[in-house]
DNA sequence: CGCCAGGCTTCTA
DNA sequence: TAGAAGCATGGC
């Protein structure tokens, strides 16, 4: 059975086709560059070309053929709830792409980037991702958060859940010792004990003034400016973050002698991942 | 093997 | 108060 659901806002249609979801006219969105620029630590690609992952306590393998997007075993219910949000699929990044494109070292990030979207993580995830993503490189920063999941997260079809603040706040740095993350296990320790008894509350964030959002982030052992960013941005939606690890300072002063255009500002937590994975890409041979 | 990794805390001058 | 050292571990 086959039924095609037009959507409020966008180009893009939904269709299901037996127990898949198909989004079709997905525009310029990359789907590989999305899972696969480090804002995310959970996805795998298999040798089937496809992306399997947990978010939250949905397990998703997930495709794409051209503009569309294929979500295995999945409701237009789900689809809305979850996957939309999760990829943020409700903002415009092609009017943002444009407004961007008008400078002429932007346009060709653009180009080489505008397919990324902004994963809407859980808050608690994120800062705890980036806690463990300090001093370390991508491949390991992905293993040490699949022994977490693993030893601390809850069994599910598919996987396990990301462990919550609250399972984690009872542990010592001994019980993570299996997780190899060196000395960042005391970091995640302190930071799962302020988000468990309050001292956090990780739901005030997405509302608060950027400089007391970012203060209370710091309040924890470990958390600097570059961590904080990186969890507001991509655990709390504020896309007004930029952080600046030294691939992000090294292409700036390359790219723009240091300063964000100001047509960026709006969006930077936006253009600081599109920089971030063309700096990578490219390693910044220009 | 040595260098470095989506940094931060602590020590030192 | 700025700048360097130290930190665990392992990918490359």
């Amino acid at each position: 059975m086959t039924r095609v659901i037009p959507m409020i806002l966008e180009k893009s249609s939904l269709e299901q086709r037996g127990t898949n979801l198909i989004l079709h006219g997905t525009g310029r969105f990359d789907l590989d560059a999305t899972l696969d620029c480090g804002q995310a630590f959970r996805w795998k690609k298999g040798g089937d070309e496809k992306w399997r992952g947990i978010v939250g306590r949905h397990a998703l393998c997930v495709w794409q053929h051209g503009d569309s997007v294929v979500f295995e075993n999945t409701s237009a219910e789900q689809f809305r709830t979850v996957w939309q949000p999760y990829f943020d699929w409700e903002r415009d990044y092609d009017t943002i792409n444009k407004v961007l494109s008008c400078h002429p070292v932007l346009s060709e990030i653009v180009a080489f980037s505008g397919g990324i979207h902004i994963l809407r993580q859980e808050p608690w995830e994120a800062l705890c991702s980036f806690i463990l993503s300090q001093n370390n490189n991508i491949p390991r920063i992905k293993g040490i958060i699949d022994r977490l999941c693993q030893q601390f997260g809850s069994p599910i079809e598919g996987g396990y859940t990301f462990p919550t603040a609250h399972d984690l706040a009872k542990r010592t740095v001994g019980d993570l010792s299996p997780i190899r993350c060196g000395f960042r296990a005391k970091y995640v320790l302190d930071a799962a004990e302020k988000v468990s008894d309050g001292r956090i509350n990780l739901s005030a964030l997405p509302s608060m003034p950027l400089d007391r959002a970012l203060e209370c982030m710091q309040t924890v052992n470990g958390v600097g400016p570059k961590v904080a960013n990186c969890a507001l941005l991509y655990g709390c939606g504020r896309i007004d973050c930029f952080p600046v690890d030294v691939w992000i300072r090294r292409a700036m002063d390359i790219l723009f002698d240091g300063k964000l255009p100001a047509v960026a500002e709006p969006y930077a937590g936006i253009v600081q991942q599109y920089i971030f994975h063309y700096a990578r890409m490219t390693k910044l041979n220009i």
